[in-house]
DNA sequence: TGATTCTATTTGACTTAAGCATATAGTTGG
DNA sequence: CCAACTATATGCTTAAGTCAAATAGAATCA
């Protein structure tokens, strides 16, 4: 019942020839809520957090905390310390990574450090695969929409 | 059992006050549920679906059925129907595109084509630059990647 | 005729994860 | 003691992906 009442374009005769499924309503509201809000969405993609994680965690073994600071270096999207810890969390359930408290007294609370494990190297190596898939993808993409812009 | 039990992990005895990580049990089950399901996740993202709609929209007006066959060609991921009929209802939503039902009798049910509006057009050269960073960080991640495997 | 298939769109229900806020808590310096 | 910094975790809301299935017109064929 939301967005599906009428508005704007499509006068009003150019009938569809009364059939069309469910006799309805011919034409959808364009935008009835937020803002206009185009182009790459606000909600970020952090599938490629993973993989991130996963180089960062191969170079070096490490922690939360730190890990937002590395990889500032090369990964570009900014995000919530709370998607960092979620996301950390979920790979040691899938086996990529393991994790132990810090001992060594450090400032502030106890780091639980993180390294990878073998699972986590298969995991970088499917990554990379991908990775370069999506390359194409996107230069794919990016050529044919050279043209019609 | 949602692996939430060993998330609390905080023996009695080293009295941690309180809740909180205490240094307790140094490692934490890893995977205690589903297969090892590594590498990139099964979920996709289809948020380049909306720059590949809008390119194919900007080549020719087209409607959801065949769009579906046209992105075959250079969208590489593979998505469910729903996924497309629900991204271009959001996409009108967000004023990118705009449809109306197909008059012409073609085989089927009425189609609803769609349009790209200079909105979507906008959109879509806002994606590319998005994907053309996109690319850089990809590469500035497979080149860290490469050193470690 | 009715059954099947192809075309075409939509919706329901479930699940996952991003985003934001906030809680907890140790450590250090003023 | 309080503020700032370090460090991790959780609660809630919402966006969105997934699977399944409903709806429906048209064409083909037995």
């Amino acid at each position: 019942m939301n967005r599906n009442m009428n508005r704007g374009f499509r006068s009003p005769e150019q009938g569809n020839r009364g059939r069309g499924r469910g006799q309805g309503s011919p034409m959808r509201g364009s935008r009835m809520h937020g803002g206009p809000k185009r182009g790459p969405g606000q909600r970020k993609n952090h599938r490629m957090l993973e993989a991130a994680l996963l180089v960062a965690l191969a170079e070096n073994s490490s922690y939360g905390y730190q890990l937002m600071e590395t990889l500032k270096d090369f990964y570009e999207e900014t995000f919530d310390s709370s998607v960092l810890y979620r996301k950390l969390v979920r790979m040691e359930e899938m086996g990529l990574v393991i994790s132990s408290v810090d001992e060594t007294d450090s400032k502030g609370p106890a780091r639980r450090m993180y390294q990878i494990t073998e699972g986590g190297m298969v995991a970088l190596k499917d990554w990379t695969e991908h990775l370069k898939l999506r390359q194409e993808h996107i230069a794919k993409l990016l050529g044919r929409a050279e043209k019609v812009l």
